[in-house]
DNA sequence: GTTACATGTAATTAGTTTAGTTACATGTAC
DNA sequence: GTACATGTAACTAAACTAATTACATGTAAC
C-alpha cells in the first residue's frame, strides 16, 4: 500500500498558499485547487500547524507560511502529516521463533537495514524545499502558456 | 500506513533456506520459524517463485535458491513480494484543480521528486544481498551463543 | 492404486487505514 | 447577532493485510 496523499497533498496546500500570497487561502479555496473537501484540508493544515509549518487562527480565514520557503523541506512535510508512523516505513513480522537460529537473529539484522534504507530515502526529502516546488511550478506554468 | 511485513517474511524465508542447506525447507517448517501459518508462507513463495528467485515444485517438499546468495539483493525480495505496486511508494492526489496555476502543474512537479526519493530508497535495499543478511545472522548467533 | 504428505490457491474473516462526508461547536469581524 | 471561518467528532465505503479453512492437485513409497 502506498504512502498516503496527504503527503502530496500537504506539499499542494503549502505551494499554494505562496503562490496565492496576499491573497487569503481559506479551506475552501485550498479545497478547491485540490480538489477535494474542505475538512481534508482543515484536518492536513491542522498537522502542519502541529509541526510549526503554517499559522492558522480559529474564525480568521486563510492559512499562512510559519517559516520562510527556503526552510521547509519535503522532508518536513512527511514528517507533519505522519504518513510513516514512527519511522517505521518497513513492517516487521513480529514474534520469530527464538528456537530457530534465523527467527531469533533475523529482526537485529534487518532493522538496521530497513533504517539504512528509509534514512536515503528522507535524505532525498530533505534536499528538496517548497521553494524548489514553488519555482518549478512558475516554470513550469510559464513555459506551458507559451 | 507501513510496508507491508510480506517483505521481511521474504528476507527470512530466504535466509532460512539457506541456512537450513542440506535440510528440506517445507511451507510448515518455514513457518514454525517465522511463526505464522504455512498458507502465508506459500503465497509468498509462490511470488519469489515467479521472480525467478527460488525453485519449489507441487508435491514436494522444500524450496531452494534459485540464484546465487549474492546475486539476490534486498531490491529484487521487494519487487518480488510486490509490496509497492507498479513503482508507486507515494500516492498522489488525483484531479486537483485545471483551473488553477499550482492545481495544473503541481503533478508534473511531484512525480519526479517522488521518484527520485524512492529511487535513493531502491537503490539502498540493492547495495544488500541475501548473502549478507546470512553472514550477519550467522555472525550474530555466534557472538550471542559466547 | 491407495495412502501419506506436500504445494497451489480460492474464499472468508477481523482489523486497519484512507479519503470523503455530515454535523456542529467554537471563534472572529462587522 | 449575523455571516462566515476554523476545529473536530462521528460515520461511511473502499482497499489492503494477515490469518485461516477448505480443498484441488501433485509426488513418492509401499
Amino acid at each position: 500500500m502506498p504512502i498516503s496523499s496527504r503527503f502530496a497533498v500537504g506539499i499542494h496546500i503549502l505551494t499554494l498558499i505562496e503562490v496565492n500570497k496576499g491573497n487569503s487561502s481559506s479551506s475552501e479555496y485550498i479545497a478547491g485547487s485540490v480538489n477535494t473537501n474542505p475538512v481534508v484540508i482543515r484536518r492536513i493544515i491542522g498537522m502542519l500547524k502541529n509541526a510549526g509549518l503554517v499559522t492558522v487562527r480559529p474564525g480568521i480565514a486563510g492559512a499562512e507560511l510559519a517559516k520562510d520557503l527556503s526552510d521547509i523541506t519535503l522532508l518536513d512535510v512527511y514528517k507533519a502529516v505522519d504518513v510513516v508512523h514512527d519511522q517505521e516505513l518497513f513492517s516487521i513480522h513480529e514474534n520469530p521463533n527464538p528456537a530457530c537460529t534465523v527467527g531469533r537473529n533475523i529482526q537485529d539484522t534487518i532493522i538496521p537495514l530497513f533504517s539504512a534504507a528509509q534514512l536515503a530515502l528522507e535524505k532525498a526529502l530533505g534536499s528538496v524545499t517548497i521553494e524548489d516546488v514553488v519555482k518549478d511550478v512558475l516554470e513550469k506554468e510559464k513555459v506551458n502558456s507559451k
